[in-house]
Parts: structure tokens; sequence; C-alpha cells
DNA sequence: AGCACGCCGACT
DNA sequence: GTCGGCGTGCTC
């Protein structure tokens, strides 16, 4: 009898196993990672095929039979079972969630294909057959000039008429579908700089041994580092090995799939704003192997993609490598140099602004550095001014816009020139208060503070939640309620106001719905509809636009308030990226960077443009408070519907973690906690947390194990976290 | 996930 | 004395 082993496709950690069931002869052909569906718990769900084995003696108990096979072909590929157990393993979550991972979304049935009938002449026809049938000699007529022609574009009739007299044979071909297919341009004349070629050939040396190496090559804005991504993704095509390149979101894909499209033929794009057919169709290609390049957010990490010589991390320190909303809770930075290594591939971070991990590790030898510091072409880098906003106030300006700012954008609009203002916040208000009590209004749902609208809503931008703004405080019933903070949507206003004259187009998650919603608005501003872009951060991202000239950037430090580690590299990295998009060809650029705190670190290097000293001046700090780079972090989200008990549980967990980690071990780590959770109730269950910091993942991930904290649904369990509340 | 089983507090 | 809350266990 031939038994498999499946997993089955439910998410919960008590069904973390395989069960075996009878393969029927029909399925005989089943082997490892074939989709399935079986009969469980008087139900059908979907399963893996785990493993196929022929057994003499079935066991005691009664076996099912599998029902059927979803696919044509096996979904999971050796290589794709290997890294999804790997992540189950190392994330703590149950083997199936790892494994939907690969699945982008179709955990239900997979999307149809989409095919199209293409016609084509069997041998020769007479003419005067077909006077009274206009239609059909039409047809043939086109045929016989065009070899072959697509049957959805004719009548039924007419095509049915000719095939069933057997004068036209029709074929069935998949169409695929891919909305990146015009995107095309030539790859552009360039000579590579010396640390181009530099960067290059240390990669080079690893890609020819087909071993793993990592490197972080860190460039400067516009000292080309997409163009040694392409150089090195040609090297590894040339060793006939495939290449994925991870960008942080949507925004950025534009532009770099343009230009590996003007080098390569074969890219696919892979990101989550993909729609399922799209997506399936990308995936088809990538399984046969007619993709050798794959461009994609994170979730292009789980494709089909076999023998992967080189993966590049792009942007690396980016926020959206990170994913916290679901478990597990990875980040694609660690996720991608394990995939390295299990496919013996080279794996590249790049970036202007490294994150400090990957600064940190490349110093102390895990990563090659590989270090970029010119523009191409000798561009120089822009000019920074920083504004203390508290002595414009000083002087009698209260405006949003300081004279500096309006000035350069002034001089900029005059001369033909183009600007980017960059403000981290959207809407109108960013707070709601009462004047009377000084509360601020916060979502009833997840607690954050509301932001008001231009629309005369208050929208949670957590929950996404909407509603009026009160007539009265909720706390103390005044009526005393007051906008304050300033968004992108009041920016519109002042900057229409200064500028009457220019045109200006807001980039913010408000106005850029859509699969290509960044990309219009970026392609209408390179156009030069417009002259001034202003928006969140997404401004600041992946786009070259040479008549950009000027950046203003308002509120830099904003993020300094935060109570967040990482928030001085966060606000550094912002200013850093912010003003590399201003002068990247013939003119130099000028960027005002607006700030009340002009004298914060970040600020004054940020300015300077200065990542070494930034980070010189930074790590120290890190290491004194023993936060990343110099521990890797944990968060456990105890979540109970008793805010007590919530909290109980959370206490345990700190002792137990003490009692049996911390006083017997050689490494430090500490546990921080409980506190409640940044948001402290969510769908009416109180929320705790727990932070662990350790020197020593491995034990963490022991404990976590030992006390089955990852087989329960009140613990939810991030690595690697964003943030530490 | 979805359901049966069983234990404890609250009620006709 | 029974109804129904939810913590626990099981599904090939």
């Amino acid at each position: 009898m031939i038994i498999a082993q499946v997993r089955v496709n439910v998410s919960t950690s008590g069904v973390d196993k395989d069960f075996s069931y009878r393969v029927p002869e029909e399925l005989n052909f089943l082997t490892a990672g074939w989709r399935v569906v079986v009969p469980f718990n008087d139900r059908e769900y979907v399963g893996f095929v785990m493993n196929v084995a022929t057994v003499g003696d079935p066991p005691n108990f009664e076996l099912k039979d599998i029902s059927e096979v979803l696919d044509a072909e096996p979904w999971f590929t050796p290589t794709m079972l290997a890294e999804a157990r790997w992540l189950a393993y190392f994330y703590l979550c149950p083997l199936a969630v790892a494994m939907s991972l690969f699945m982008a979304g179709q955990s239900r049935r997979p999307i149809a294909a989409k095919f199209e009938r293409v016609l084509k002449l069997s041998g020769t026809f007479d003419e005067k057959l077909f006077t009274r049938k206009p239609a059909q000699l039409k047809l043939l007529k086109l045929l016989r000039e065009r070899g072959q022609l697509q049957a959805s574009d004719f009548s039924s009739h007419a095509v049915n008429a000719l095939i069933d007299a057997g004068l036209v044979t029709v074929e069935r071909r998949r169409i695929l579908r891919d909305s990146y297919a015009q995107i095309k341009s030539v790859p552009k004349p360039f000579e590579l700089t010396a640390e181009q070629v530099a960067a290059i050939s240390a990669v080079e040396k690893v890609l020819s041994a087909r071993r793993f190496g990592g490197f972080l090559l860190h460039g400067v804005t516009g000292s080309g580092k997409t163009q040694v991504y392409i150089e090195l993704a040609k090297i590894t095509c040339r060793l006939g090995r495939r290449v994925l390149i991870l960008v942080p979101e949507i925004a950025l894909t534009g532009q770099i799939v343009a230009n590996f499209k003007a080098n390569f033929e074969d890219v696919a794009v892979v990101h989550s704003r993909l729609g399922a057919g799209e997506r399936g169709d990308a995936f088809y290609r990538i399984r046969n192997g007619e993709a050798s390049i794959v461009i994609g957010a994170r979730s292009a990490l789980f494709t089909p993609l076999e023998d992967v010589g080189l993966i590049v991390v792009d942007e690396e320190q980016d926020g959206s490598y990170k994913q916290d909303d679901k478990t597990p809770r990875y980040q694609a930075r660690v996720v991608a140099e394990e995939f390295a290594k299990l496919h013996n591939a080279a794996v590249v971070f790049g970036s202007a602004t490294p994150s400090l991990e990957s600064f940190h590790r490349a110093q102390c030898g895990e990563l090659t550095l590989l270090k970029m510091p010119r523009r191409v072409l000798n561009n120089p880098l822009p000019e920074v001014k920083a504004v203390d906003m508290r002595a414009e106030l000083k002087a009698g300006h209260r405006e949003l816009l300081s004279r500096e700012l309006l000035k350069l954008l002034d001089e900029t609009l005059s001369a033909g020139k183009q600007a980017i203002i960059l403000l981290n916040r959207r809407g109108w208000s960013t707070v709601v208060m009462c004047r009377a009590c000084g509360s601020v209004v916060k979502c009833p749902e997840c607690g954050l503070p509301v932001t008001y609208h231009v629309d005369g809503k208050i929208r949670c931008h957590n929950c996404e939640s909407e509603a009026d703004p009160p007539k009265e405080c909720p706390e103390c019933g005044s009526d005393k309620i007051k906008f304050l903070g300033v968004g992108t949507e009041k920016l519109e206003v002042a900057l229409k106001y200064s500028l009457p004259t220019a045109r200006v187009l807001r980039m913010d998650r408000d106005s850029t719905g859509g699969k290509f919603g960044h990309q219009k608005i970026l392609d209408a501003f390179a156009r030069g509809d417009y002259n001034i872009l202003f928006g969140t951060q997404m401004v600041a991202k992946g786009h070259d636009i040479s008549n950009v000239t000027a950046v203003g950037i308002l509120n830099a430090d904003a993020a300094l308030s935060l109570s967040n580690f990482r928030a001085a590299e966060v606000c550094f990295t912002l200013i850093t990226q912010a003003a590399g998009r201003a002068g990247r060809a013939d003119s130099p650029g000028k960027v005002v960077v607006q700030a009340y705190n002009v004298d914060a670190p970040a600020i004054r290097f940020g300015c300077a443009q200065d990542y070494e000293k930034f980070a010189a001046n930074e790590l120290p700090q890190r290491e004194e408070i023993f936060f990343p780079p110099y521990c890797r972090l944990v968060k456990l989200i105890v979540t109970h519907k008793d805010e007590a008990k919530a909290k109980k549980f959370a206490k345990k967990i700190v002792a137990a973690f003490r009692e049996e980690i911390i006083a017997n071990t050689d490494d430090r780590q500490e546990i921080l906690g409980p506190i409640p959770a940044a948001i402290a109730k969510l769908r009416g269950l109180y929320r705790f947390s727990v932070i662990i910091k350790s020197a020593n993942l491995e034990e963490v991930q022991l404990f976590l194990r030992v006390h089955k904290l990852h087989r329960r649904d009140d613990v939810a369990i991030d690595f690697d976290p964003t943030t530490t509340d």
C-alpha cells in the first residue's frame, strides 16, 4: 500500500504534524511537494504531500484516501520545502503556515490559467468557394498573410465553420498576464566607476565559486548601485543561475524593473498588489524556468525560483522588509541570507544608509563591506542647510515653510527646475486635542491618536477606521476641540497659498490607490506636469528624476520624539534619502531641512550626509543601552480578555525567563516588561508586551519551545520587532 | 479550523 | 436539577 504523509493546511499549532493518507491507485504519481485535497475531521482541506512511501503492513488505525490533486505538478520544489522547514523552525510557526507563504495568498483553490485559441491555416483554399461567405474569406486571407491569429478576434461562427471544413486548426495556448510587460527602456550608455568595478569583482569571486557570501554595498545616493546589481545579475545568468532582487515596496519597483528589463529578456515581477491571476502566471513562468530574474517585495522570497546564485536586498534598511502583522513575523534580510546559504548563493545588501545591524556586521567581518562613496560622473552631493524653526518663530515667521525654503522653491521654479518636499505625516491635522483638559482623541478600536482629514473625518492610521470628529471632549465634555499638527493635506493648502502659480502634486497613501498609483504620480511629475512633488516618505524613494534640484524636509526631527531606540536612525535615514533626490545630473542640488532641534546628532549628520560619523556616534549609545545591533530582540505579546489575567501570565513568562535563562547563562540577556502594548486593547482583548534582549537567540528560541509559547494563540512572538512597546 | 467532551457557576 | 459558559483534546 502507498501511504503519503500529508501536512493539512490548518493554521493552528494543534495540527502541526503530518497525517497519513492512503494514496489511491490513480494518484500513484504523487511525490513530496504536491498540493492535494484530503478528508480531515469530516471536512475537506488542502494538504501538502511531505513524503510518500510503499509499506507492507498498514498502521493499526483506519486510513482515509487522498481525495484529489490541486495542480498539474508539484507546487513545492525540494528547495521550497527546505526553505519552509527552516522558516517554521527559526520563527517557531506551524509548518503549514510557513508553507502558505509560498502560495502567496492562494491558500484555497488555484486560480484558473488563462488560455487563448490560436488559429492556423491547414493547406490551401479556393477563394471562389467563399464568395458568399465574406467573413470566412477575410479570415482565411488574413491567416495566409499573418500565419496565425487569435480566435477571439473573429466571430465564432466563421471560425467554427472553417474548423469543421478542415481548413483551419486551433491550438490552445496559455496567456501569461503581466502588467509589467509594457515597461521597457533601452540600456543607457555608461561607464563603470572604479568603485563599481571593485564592488563587482569582489562579489564575482563568490558567484563563480558558487558558494555563499554576504556583502554590504554601502553606496551614497546616486553612486550607481543599480548598475552594480545589473552587472552582477549578468554574471550570475552567464553561470546559468537565477537572480532574486528584493525591493522595499511597490513604489520602488517601477524604476528598477525598467532598468532590469532594459538589460534582460526574462524578468518576472512579484509583489502583494499583483492580482491573483497575474501572480499565478508569474509563478508559472518562474516554475518553468522562463524567468531567470525575479524582482519583488519581501514576498518574492517565496517563489519556485530554483538554483539561485544571487540575492540582492536593495535599500536594505527599509522598514517594509519586516513582516509584523502576521506569523511568521520575519525580517526579509534574515530570510534572504538564510536562503542564500541554502542555495550557495551570494547575498548583497545595498543601501546609502545601511541599517546599523548590517553596518555593525560588516565592521565585525560577518559581511564584506563594499564602499561607493562617490556619485557617478562625479556629480556633487547636494548642499544641505538646516533651518531652526524655533529661531524662525522668534523672528515672527509662523508659516509652515521657512523663508529659506520659500526662497529656494522660488529660485528653483524660476530656473525651470522641480522640487520635492517631504512631510512624513498624512492628513490635515495630526492631533485632535481638547484645549480644556489636554486629552487627545484616540481611536476607540486601538487606542492610538487619530488624524483629522480634509474631508472633515477623523481617521485612525493604524486600523483605518473613520468617524466624525467629536463636538465635545470625550474626557471632560468641553467643546474646545482643537486640531493641531501638520499633515500633507494642510501642506497642500500652504503651498498653494505661498506659491500660487506653482503646480503642486501630493503623494501619500491617500493619493496613491491601485497597482500603479505611485507610478502614475511619479510619471506625471517626471514628465514635468508639475513643479513640486510633496508628500510622505514615499516621495523620497526609488526614483531618479534629473530635473529635481531642490528638496525640502519639514519637521525633520518629528521621528526623534518617539521613544523608539531606532528613532535617530530613522530620522537620519529619511533626511539622507530625501536629500539624495536632489541634483543627480548636470545641476547641483540644494536641500533645506526644517527642524526644531537642529542640534540633534541625527539632524546634524543627516545634513552633512555623513553616514559613518552618524554610525560612530550612534553605535556606542546602542551598546551602552544594550540594544540592536548588540543584541537580538524578541517581543512577546500576551493577550486575554481579562486585563489582570493577561498581565499575570506575562509576568509568569518574565519570571521563568529570569530563573531559567538569565540565571544560568554566560551570554548577556535581559527581559523587560510586561508593559501595556502600543495597542493596549484590540477586539476586546487586552495586550501586554514583554521584550527579550539577547546576545544568544538560540537560547531564547529554546526557552519558547520548552514552554510551548509558540503553541498558544494568546501569545504572539515577534522576532526582530520594529518597536518595543 | 471546527467540533465534541467535560467541568463549574447561575438560573428556571 | 439543568443550561450554557469556555478550557482541553482530537482530527490520518
